[in-house]
DNA sequence: AAAAATGATTGATGTATGTTAAGAGAGGGA
DNA sequence: TCCCTCTCTTAACATACATCAATCATTTTT
């Protein structure tokens, strides 16, 4: 049931036998169907989230109801709505799943406790901190200096998986580009 | 002189005397002059930074010669290129000073030692990257939902310092707009 | 199976923003 | 001090992309 969360700790530390036990002692499962919120805005984020199974995404409406997509997860480690994590402030975002998924979630209270009996912890989260750091500068780069159609090319070919699985129009908003402009750079790919 | 680091360690963790002089003893200091470079496409990131005073940024040139500044650092811990520092490889950004500065280097050897003998510091790196994360995520939030107005606007409120010491160009292109629309937004907001 | 919702595509049109070019201040370097 | 470079501004023009609207295919719900 663990398999993929443990293997991802152990590319980074080494955990007991007895820390194993307590760590996943830790992890709530939890069933979520397609479309079910995980959170919506002004809910606050109480726990961390790991992916199992299934794709989340994490979403923002704006004034005219259009939808935002700021981030997918997928068979990962993700933080939610961070801000609200730490802060305990109501979040401002909608989190669902596009797919039946399963996560595991960890309490807040849990979590802090989690650091201080085993400080390991501390460096795997840091590691995991950094890679998703080194992976936000680099889509912030690319949507400063690409226009729509390099950065669709530059999605699909570093997240192959995403293509198959997310409709278009939810790539669409997440790389900043209207539904209907990614058809028509799709359709201009095709010609060639 | 390392009165303000030393500040923003006891925000997150205490550290015994002995603790304070061997961290500190990593820390080299370096002055930068307005203009100079700190690393240039194709170095390979090789140390942490801390910027104590003045002014960097972080910048790609496309193959249009156009700059783009992914990042302003400015009395603060920054990553520099986390990328290149974490992996080894080549940086693909240049950074340099905006003004007259000061920064603090400990080269990546001593950086990994440092975890080794002081755990606790696992802990300080990953409150700084959780709230850089924060800082990140925000900023793709905003780029994805408003117009370059509101994003303009939202910045001056946020980063009131930045607003007085770093040239209206290089803000505009943090923000992804062209200098010109800056300004002609500037003169908008005069107007009323 | 029918109905309804969702997603993709296409065309016509609109607009925010980029591009090019020029001039005016301001500040730093010789 | 003078010059030169950098920065900001303004205007005319260009364009990538968004918006609006209609159609069709696919999937989900009843």
């Amino acid at each position: 049931m663990f398999d993929l969360i443990l293997k991802n700790v152990a590319r980074h530390i080494t955990l007991t036998p007895e820390e194993t036990d307590y760590f996943t002692s830790l992890l709530k499962p939890r069933k979520l169907r397609r479309r079910q919120y995980l959170l919506q805005p002004g809910d606050i984020m109480r726990h961390e989230c790991f992916v199992n199974s299934g794709c989340l995404r994490c979403y923002l409406v704006d004034e005219k109801g259009q939808e935002h997509v700021v981030h997918f997860a997928i068979e990962e480690w993700w933080t939610g709505d961070m801000y609200s994590f730490l802060t305990g402030q109501p979040s401002a975002y909608y989190i669902d799943a596009l797919e039946d998924s399963e996560v595991f979630l960890i309490d807040k209270p849990q979590f802090e406790q989690l650091f201080i009996d085993i400080p390991k912890f501390d460096r795997f989260f840091r590691r995991l901190l950094q890679n998703a750091y080194v992976a936000m500068q680099h889509r912030i780069s690319q949507n400063l200096t690409l226009p729509a159609r390099e950065r669709y090319l530059n999605f699909i070919q570093q997240y192959p998986q995403f293509e198959q699985r997310i409709p278009l129009r939810q790539i669409a908003s997440y790389l900043g580009i209207a539904p209907e402009s990614l058809s028509r750079i799709r359709k201009q790919m095709m010609r060639r």
